[in-house]
DNA sequence: CTGTTGCCTTGATCTGAAACAAGGACCCGG
DNA sequence: CCGGGTCCTTGTTTCAGATCAAGGCAACAG
């Protein structure tokens, strides 16, 4: 299970609270929490709790019952499915800023793992909910960010619908990207943090057909492949591709 | 554009309400209506219109300016999204209850076009808005609304990643069987007020796999294909190969 | 009655991703 | 330096679904 408790960052226990407090926290402004009030702030910090996760850790699995939410501070984490046949499907990838548990659910409907070492804040399910249900501003705000994730969702589907393994190859970059630099990060070399395996379950493709596909458009110059990801060298006829 | 005139209902103008009030509205309790006390219930009538579409009739466009919300209160709409290299996605299907404009976009995402004789109650986005800045139970409502619509995407993208042709038809007469139940229409018949050639570009697939699949399922006695649905015989056998 | 139209079905062929198989690159611990 | 991982890439075969082509059938107008 994940490590709740402080991990490296012991020497802030015992209230294991974001270093500084969430009024000074880097992802504030990317999460929920932002445009909370500087009451609201305090409130909302009394309830959270730092947790930390290396690569392969699980946060939480699907089925289980939902006893917190959480809001990434750092690292990305992969969402999965399993299916009854066993087959896994990767519904998508939490990122900095993102907000895990918007669907406020009885069980969780994926497993949630760490792809590289992670942060989070960790808030008790009821007690954000009754925040929730008190602070209009912060539901409004959840709600907002449903809305987001709503037209993430969407996306994802044209992309799934799409035709060939370039196409969805090329938008799944694209998106990345996008979301990327939505947090503010808009680097040439785009991270993958995730495996290639993991890219085929979230595509609805084969690890090999990934694997050729990348390869295909580095020799076509329009990626290049380097460890840890790609950097992208031809954007408009990425674009091109993707639709 | 929508009729926003009464239309059929004309004689209930001048104010075009639900005939005899929210409070006696047939799908309220399936809507995000429910669970309003009596004076919000006064308040949200005092906003709402109805409005009537035919078949074929487009209630809203893709790209559009969102001016309302709308609460589906008769018939079936077909959400579909248009590709820049013109192919079409059909997003999904707004049946009876169903919320469109949950997202609080400022411009739509989708063409809501109806699929049998139509009507919805109609809300200015912006007085909606307030009504539901000012009304946390019913800014609950709409998010709890929105955690369900984030689970069925996330069930359509799970749909759309399965592997056969079968899989996916499967699917997609149970998972509309269940939204039908959902909203208390348990028949054995499966209305299908879409055409096949919109549950092709629903399901990522040609309307000549669809057609053929479905002749199928009807040869193995699975479903039995009758005038303008499907009667499920086999429902076990159904789950087996939607998985 | 006949021609038109829209929708669905069926058949034949082709294509691209899956499946199967194997080999390579890299990392880490001994 | 080796051995045993894991992850990625490459080659070949196979098959499901796309594509192309045609026809059926009911509704409707003239």
């Amino acid at each position: 299970m994940s490590s709740e408790t402080c991990g490296p960052e012991r020497h802030t226990c015992p209230h294991a609270r974001t270093e500084g407090g969430c009024a000074h926290c880097q992802v504030r402004l990317l999460s929920v929490c932002a445009a909370l009030t500087p009451e609201e702030l305090n409130e909302i910090e009394s309830l959270s709790r730092h947790a930390v996760l290396d690569a392969r850790q699980t946060l939480f699995s699907q089925d289980e019952e939902t006893t917190a939410v959480y809001n990434v501070t750092a690292g990305a984490l992969r969402l999965s499915r399993l299916l009854p046949d066993g087959r896994r499907h990767v519904m998508g990838f939490a990122l900095v800023g993102d907000f895990l548990g918007l669907a406020l659910a009885e069980r969780q409907t994926v497993t949630a793992e760490a792809l590289s070492h992670v942060t989070v804040c960790r808030f008790d399910r009821r007690a954000f909910h009754n925040l929730m249900v008190r602070k209009p501003h912060l539901l409004q705000r959840l709600h907002e960010r449903a809305g987001y994730e709503l037209g993430l969702a969407q996306e994802l589907m044209l992309l799934l619908a799409r035709r060939g393994a370039e196409e969805k190859v090329a938008s799944f970059l694209l998106a990345l990207r996008g979301r990327y630099a939505r947090i503010g990060l808009t680097s040439v070399t785009l991270e993958l943090p995730m495996g290639r395996q993991d890219i085929a379950d979230h595509l609805g493709l084969t690890i090999e057909t990934v694997s050729r596909t990348l390869t295909r458009l580095d020799r076509e110059k329009v990626i290049l492949i380097v460890p840890g990801g790609v950097r992208l060298l031809d954007i408009p006829r990425l674009e091109r591709l993707g639709g």
